[in-house]
DNA sequence: AGCACGCCGACT
DNA sequence: GTCGGCGTGCTC
């Protein structure tokens, strides 16, 4: 036996990734006989841990352990022929490293689910039976006796490009009838590949011909091209309806006629069918998409035929930045911005920022797209990091409607709707034209009050108010779901004045259905649209175009093409003006912009009102006259005086515990612990906390944080390691649970 | 995370 | 007298 010098010598020792949160490999003994390419990084395999059996990855083949070389159990049977995909691999050991996560938990989320419980790597077939050029010629009636093959025989002449083998069961034949046909040379069995395996008929490699640009899209375009080969970053800024999407289909076509694949990163809200219908529609290549209703065969079919290069065009959520391709093309990131990019449990990754290392590594060119780019991306855009492409004109004749500004204060209100924003609607759906009203809290109204003693229906296990509902009629906690009944009376002082506080969507709803009975109102928010496809129901109905009023949240600001809505009216725009968080007026910024995008896209300029109780706030006078990229340009410089993101990297260590004081002790010693190695280090590292954070108790649970601030990625990532490994070993941690958030997105 | 072991309360 | 609560400890 002579070993060929492609396959490494056994080695005595395998490090394997557990799907644990231990951040620590696992030594194992490999078993007989190696895998047929010897063994490898990333070759799954199945090891005894504990009392149970996993999953595992191989990381490191090595000849020494720090354990006794005996001792170590032996791994059970190895999974894979060929190891996962290097680059995936990669990817997940920067993610693992830079996120402070587990490598065997994050290998273990990145992988679809059955490939996690050890199903083989294979594409899955299909038998499909077709007559062979002997069956063609031949004459029913040779088969003599075998009648019933004679009648196989005719089927399949009557279906030249082959029949499924489950179809020829379901018609009656046997196995046996079949087998009779092809040990006769007259019919074969041929596997197809269930997924992705073949484009639509026809030429080339449209299906509809593509738009013409207009110049601004060309030039953009023709800046795309100049970096197909390499890593290429660029943030495409387009205002709604300025067409980035025809950008992304002829990147993605160049891409493809080089034999190569697209990923397309879309929000959690932006898969829609419409979007996916855009892409199908555009080409004959198969469209991948990887939704959530997918099962977990599809998943895994779709995983497969990415990385082995036979799904061309791959879109997804956020996990899909996972998804290995055997010829990396390029990635696009549309609606950079969105918050859904950012993972917020367990492995807190952003997908966008992923996407970028990895177009990095694989040195293909990356779009990210938006209207209202994140100010982390326009600030590597100014600093030339990022090429900067903008689109400035929309695809109708009118500009992006002006967001006017509606003064609230002293206005008698009715479903939160002041006079002379009734007056625009009614003149609206007079003239024709649909209304979609925006309000940012769902159910009928934010809370339930005494109006003798001042109660408030607050939850008793988290620190809010809880929300009243209609449809049902109950009190509702947003925070835990925790559900009570309506009190008749106020608890604490017996009066029966209780009445709602604020507008909710059910409220402003019920106000319009009242206020225009001749027209139909529709309700879109999470409550509305829980039915399986009430929502695209309601858009259809929507879209065809008769006067109506829409009554929604962010759901209905979000991607949805709602071309006959003339009117925008925002009901309050004041949540995010004075938020806690540093973040709420940039994410508030954009989201008015995005509601303001649905106005108008059709033939009829649009109109936003937008209601407020500060129209003389300067941030908000400021997006309204002068548009968003104007504000952003303030908000940078805010951030820069006030050393926050982009200007600082920011960690957040999250701490919870059944007891107040449990949680502050804890993070008091961590904090301590940290500042003592912060200076003997000489690292310059800000730790704020411990503090409490923004709603201390949800669900009963205390929430206490500590934040890491840094003007540089090194120090904060030691920082970070430090924080990691202290809580590790510290036996007062495991009481708590805490988590660890590297460029948190949101501070509570 | 799982999954054991282990030592104290209310039930057939 | 047991079933079961979740504290503590370990997984190559």
């Amino acid at each position: 036996m002579s070993a060929t010098p492609l396959i490494p010598p056994a080695p005595r020792a395998l490090g394997v990734a557990v799907p644990t949160p231990l951040r620590k490999l696992f030594d194992y003994r490999p078993c007989q006989p190696a895998p047929a390419g010897g063994w490898q990084p990333g070759l799954r395999v199945r090891v005894p841990l504990g009392r149970r059996e996993v999953v595992g990855i191989v990381v490191e083949c090595r000849d020494t352990s720090e354990l006794d070389l005996a001792s170590l159990k032996p791994v059970g049977a190895c999974l894979d022929s060929e190891p996962l995909p290097a680059d995936w691999l990669w990817l997940c050991h920067f993610t693992a490293r830079y996120y402070q996560h587990a490598l065997g938990d994050t290998l273990h989320q990145a992988l679809p689910v059955l490939l996690r419980q050890g199903r083989p790597l294979e594409a899955r077939t299909r038998e499909r039976w077709q007559l062979t050029a002997a069956g063609r010629a031949a004459d029913a009636a040779s088969l003599g006796r075998a009648r019933r093959q004679a009648e196989l025989l005719e089927l399949l002449r009557q279906h030249p490009r082959g029949i499924i083998g489950s179809v020829i069961g379901a018609q009656g034949f046997s196995r046996a009838q079949l087998t009779g046909l092809a040990s006769k040379g007259l019919a074969e069995c041929v596997d197809e590949l269930l997924t992705a395996s073949s484009a639509r008929p026809g030429g080339g490699l449209l299906a509809e011909p593509a738009l013409t640009l207009n110049r601004e899209q060309a030039t953009a375009l023709a800046e795309l091209h100049q970096g197909l080969e390499r890593y290429h970053p660029c943030l495409l800024q387009g205002v709604t309806g300025s067409g980035k999407t025809e950008i992304y289909l002829q990147l993605i076509e160049a891409i493809v006629a080089q034999g190569r694949q697209a990923l397309v990163l879309v929000p959690e809200i932006g898969l829609t069918p419409q979007t996916l219908s855009r892409f199908r529609r555009r080409f004959r290549a198969p469209v991948v998409a990887l939704h959530s209703g997918l099962t977990d065969a599809e998943r895994l079919d779709a995983w497969e035929a990415a990385r082995a290069g036979r799904a061309p065009i791959v879109i997804g959520t956020r996990s899909a930045v996972f998804t290995p391709l055997a010829r990396p093309g390029a990635i696009i990131v549309d609606e950079e911005h969105d918050g859904s990019f950012k993972q917020q449990d367990g492995l807190r990754y952003h997908a966008r920022d992923l996407a970028i290392v990895r177009a990095h590594r694989e040195g293909i060119p990356i779009v990210l797209g938006s209207a209202t780019p994140s100010l982390e991306s326009l600030v590597q855009a100014r600093a030339g990091h990022y090429r900067h492409l903008r689109l400035t004109q929309r695809a109708s004749h009118h500009g992006p409607a002006r967001l006017e500004l509606v003064d609230l204060r002293g206005r008698p209100r009715q479903g939160g709707l002041i006079p002379p924003v009734i007056d625009a609607i009614r003149n609206t759906l007079n003239d024709g034209g649909q209304v979609l009203v925006f309000i940012n809290r769902r159910g009928f109204a934010p809370t339930l009050a005494c109006h003798a003693c001042g109660w408030l229906a607050e939850c008793d296990r988290c620190d809010a108010r809880m929300t009243l509902h209609r449809q049902p009629p109950q009190l509702t906690c947003h925070h835990c779901e925790r559900q009570r009944a309506l009190p008749e009376a106020c608890p604490d002082c017996g009066s029966a004045d209780l009445r709602p506080l604020g507008t909710g969507t059910e409220r402003s709803e019920e106000t319009l259905a009242a206020l225009f009975p001749d027209v139909p109102v529709h309700r879109i928010d999470r409550d509305s649209t829980r039915r399986k496809d009430a929502f695209e129901q309601t858009l259809n109905e929507v879209r065809r175009g008769e006067p109506c009023l829409l009554v929604g949240t962010q759901m209905l600001a979000k991607g949805h093409h709602l071309p006959h809505v003339t009117l925008v009216v925002v009901v309050n725009a004041d949540a995010g003006l004075y938020a806690s968080d540093f973040r709420a007026l940039e994410h508030s910024a954009q989201l008015l912009i995005q509601v303001a995008g649905r106005a108008g896209r059709a033939e009829r300029p649009g109109r936003v009102m937008v209601q407020t109780l500060h129209p003389d706030d300067p941030h908000l006078r400021l997006l309204a006259d002068s548009g968003f990229d104007a504000l952003a340009k303030t908000l940078l410089e805010e951030r820069r005086l006030a050393m926050l993101p982009p200007y600082r990297y920011l960690a957040l260590l999250r701490l919870e515990s059944a007891r107040e004081a449990d949680a502050i002790d804890l993070t008091g010693q961590a904090a301590t612990a940290l500042r003592d190695w912060l200076e003997e280090r000489g690292l310059t590292v800000d730790c704020l906390g411990p503090v409490p954070a923004p709603m201390e108790r949800r669900q009963n649970r205390y929430h206490v944080q500590l934040m890491l601030s840094a003007a540089r990625r090194g120090p904060l990532h030691e920082a970070c390691a430090f924080l990691v490994g202290w809580l590790e070993r510290a036996p007062q941690a495991r009481r708590g649970r805490w988590s660890l958030d590297i460029d948190p997105q949101t501070l509570s």
